[in-house]
DNA sequence: TACTTTGATTCGTGACTACA
DNA sequence: TGTAGTCACGAATCAAAGTA
């Protein structure tokens, strides 16, 4: 035999390219003992699928009843491959393939909730042997993983708090599981999954059929590639008739719908989440008319405290109206303190709206709705085909996996079964239609929602910030007059920013660097801006005291010591002076300038409210251009990365004498800003002319989105 | 004609990458 | 260690093109 691989051989990018998962089953039915196994390696794949086996065989043979009865993979080999190798070479007599159950569940979720059909295992064997999509053509992304969300849902499915609250559900509706249940972690004790950084980074499969011309894949361009799949089928097996992972995710599904666990307050869900858990819920009102799993819609009478730890068969859809009242008034006082902020936040920011919140509800609300039938449709009014539309167009996109990734997103060390319970419990939603792409605010925010709200640009207060009645028609954009400002803007070649409400006029560039004491906090410790425009500079005699220690890492990469800023100006002071001295309105330009946008705004706003600054920033409007992006676009040759250091070696052959000091990095990047290779030698006029292009082209795209009304609000200064 | 397939578009995502 | 920006891509959707 073989030599046996170790996990750790087969995740190395030169070894496992997919994964592979055997099941074994007991014949018996009691899922006692089952076994997974993995790896593809990119050469001799059976004879390696074969020494698992045997190798399987051997800790297994004990116990007769036990056999290997196939394989689960996410559907990039031709199962019949591998079962005409297995019986060529008499080992195996039955195999079945199918692909992983996330897999699985994505093809199925629509026509899941959609067939007539009754639904118990056999029902979905069925609809995956009926599925269309099962048997296709070989897409591309067959043969390139991307999959790392569905390695990840697998992952949290299996973390072993889920499996043992799991256990602890006991009901008299389910007595068909309970042999199954106390098995389950012995299930996925065994079960390894690829890691997804190997699968991912492992690029194109090392392709086991002989009409796949492996060799010359790498070379093929996107649409090469396209047209040489278009000409090989794939065929897929249905899923296994014991397809372990299938149940057990519906037992879990069922664990969280169920159960009641302490509430927690989250931040809002999107419509999108809404409608994930719509559509569980609706799977699992199907499963229940079945009798195959079980769940009940609360009565109004089965209302219970959310202090209470309940365990009986009612959703606790019911109990947090209170909740719902305490968070109302809470999220009015942020909102009001919000509000309170003077204008700092708006440097540099987008437009901002007011929120809305006549179209909040709860999970309870809306599930009661569809109960009623006052949402989505009602099964006997509506011919066949609109319940499929109306069905698919309401599930929207990756409902069951919007409930796992929730858990990625919002929650650390959570599981699915307290995370839904407390979905089910405490969450408001903020119901948007979804409807229309410009009707689309937001979607399912992550833990930490600021990006995508910034992305979205919109101005976090806990609620959607654009009524629908205030969104602006296409038809309220006058285009001309749109297209006719901007060619005047263009031909007078102002620098004009329209990122906050009133543009301004912008003059003045200032290259600044900034050092701080760690990533966090953010306290300066140095600070140096060069004027372009006047050659004037901004800088201290020694370096500035923070106000809170340098971190070990810090000092080691920058070389300045606590020692050092012992004796420095007071930070509050050094603020002060940066407020006074920096240009009212200006471009600043900055290597990665978020960062020290963030630096200097966060001190600024920390001494502020010690009322330790002298001047405010009120009337500044400093627009933090990023240099980073705009040497990547302009340089001629491409970097393996885009650090200042690099960037300056690149151009001038050598290091930055003194890096990490912030006049030696202002003076680097000011070189590197007037290098030919990047922009020509006029850097301000060039950057001027660069931020204006792309100022231009945002706020176009602003207009078209939001209406002309912007126009108004454009007051162009001379 | 009735259907299936294809292409374009948009959103949301993870990975990656800058900064101290 | 936190934050924000870019990139590529999957899924959903719809309309146009293709096909029996």
């Amino acid at each position: 035999m073989e030599k046996n691989h170790t996990y750790e051989d087969l995740c190395s990018n030169n070894f496992a390219k997919k994964a592979i998962v055997f099941q074994i089953i007991d014949l018996y039915g009691n899922f006692s003992n089952v076994c997974a196994v993995f790896a593809l390696p990119n050469s001799n794949m059976f004879s390696f699928i074969m020494d698992k086996v045997r190798e399987i065989d051997q800790k297994w043979s004990v116990h007769e009843k036990f056999c290997i009865i196939g394989s689960v993979t996410d559907g990039e080999f031709e199962p019949a491959t591998v079962e005409n190798f297995l019986n060529n070479n008499n080992e195996r007599k039955q195999w079945t393939h199918c692909e992983g159950y996330i897999h699985i569940l994505k093809r199925l979720r629509n026509p899941l909730i959609d067939s007539s059909h009754a639904i118990s295992m056999m029902g979905l064997i069925y609809l995956t042997s009926k599925y269309d999509n099962l048997n296709r053509k070989l897409r591309r992304s067959d043969l390139i993983v991307k999959d790392e969300m569905n390695v990840e849902s697998c992952l949290n499915l299996i973390k072993e708090d889920v499996l043992q609250a799991l256990q602890t559900i006991r009901s008299n509706l389910k007595e068909e599981f309970h042999d199954i249940l106390p098995s389950v972690p012995n299930f996925f004790n065994n079960f390894v999954l690829s890691d997804s950084k190997n699968i991912h980074k492992s690029g194109i499969t090392d392709f086991i059929m002989k009409d796949i011309d492996i060799a010359n894949l790498n070379k093929m361009t996107e649409k090469q590639l396209n047209e040489y799949f278009k000409k090989i089928t794939i065929f897929r097996h249905s899923p296994s008739k014991k397809n372990m992972l299938l149940l057990i995710l519906c037992i879990i599904i069922y664990g969280i719908l169920e159960n009641s666990i302490t509430p927690t307050k989250l931040d809002i869900i999107s419509d999108q989440t809404l409608r994930g858990i719509v559509s569980i819920y609706r799977m699992l009102k199907r499963l229940w008319f079945h009798s195959w799993i079980l769940p009940e819609f609360p009565s109004n009478d089965s209302i219970i405290s959310h202090n209470e730890n309940q365990s009986n068969n009612c959703f606790p859809f019911d109990n947090y109206e209170n909740w719902s009242s305490q968070q109302n008034s809470t999220q009015d006082q942020t909102v009001d303190k919000n509000n309170n902020d003077d204008d700092v936040s708006d440097v540099g920011s987008d437009l901002s709206y007011d929120s809305v919140d006549s179209n909040i509800t709860t999970i309870s609300d809306e599930l009661r709705a569809i109960e009623a039938g006052q949402k989505f449709f009602k099964l006997s009014d509506r011919p066949v085909e609109d319940q499929k539309k109306i069905l698919t167009s309401a599930i929207s996109s990756n409902g069951l996996e919007l409930i796992f990734s929730l858990i990625q997103h919002k929650c650390n060390n959570f599981c699915i079964y307290d995370l839904c319970s407390i979905l089910l419990k405490s969450h408001r939603i903020v119901v948007i239609e979804h409807l229309t792409d410009t009707q689309r605010l937001f979607s399912l925010p992550k833990k930490s929602c600021s990006k995508h709200y910034n992305r979205l640009n919109i101005k976090y207060n806990g609620l959607p910030r654009m009524p629908d009645n205030k969104l602006p028609t296409q038809e309220t954009i006058n285009r001309e007059k749109v297209t006719q400002k901007i060619q005047s803007l263009n031909h007078r070649e102002k620098s004009v920013s329209l990122r906050s409400n009133s543009s301004v006029v912008i003059r003045t560039s200032v290259d600044l660097i900034v050092e701080t004491t760690d990533f966090k906090v953010r306290s300066l410790t140095d600070f140096y801006a060069d004027n372009l425009s006047n050659n004037s500079t901004i800088e201290f005699p020694q370096f500035i005291r923070p106000r809170r220690k340098i971190e070990k890492s810090v000092v080691e990469l920058t070389n300045i010591s606590n020692e050092m800023v012992l004796n420095g100006v007071r930070e509050d002071q050094a603020i002060s002076r940066l407020v006074a001295e920096l240009p009212k309105k200006a471009i600043i330009i900055a290597h990665n300038s978020p960062f020290d946008k963030d630096a200097i705004f966060k001190a600024y706003m920390y001494w502020r409210q010690k009322k330790l600054l002298q001047y405010n920033f009120k009337e500044n409007r400093l627009i933090f251009e990023d240099s980073l992006g705009i040497i990547k676009q302009k340089l001629l040759e491409k970097l393996e990365n885009y650090k200042l250091g690099t960037i300056f070696k690149t151009l001038f052959d050598r290091d930055i004498v003194d890096q990490h000091r912030a006049k030696s990095d202002v003076i680097a990047l000011k070189q590197i800003l007037q290098h030919p290779r990047i922009l020509g030698n006029d850097v301000i006029n060039s950057v001027k002319r660069y931020l204006s292009e792309i100022t231009i082209k945002a706020t176009l795209l602003k207009i078209l989105l939001f209406g002309s009304h912007l126009c108004h609000s454009w007051k162009v200064q001379h």
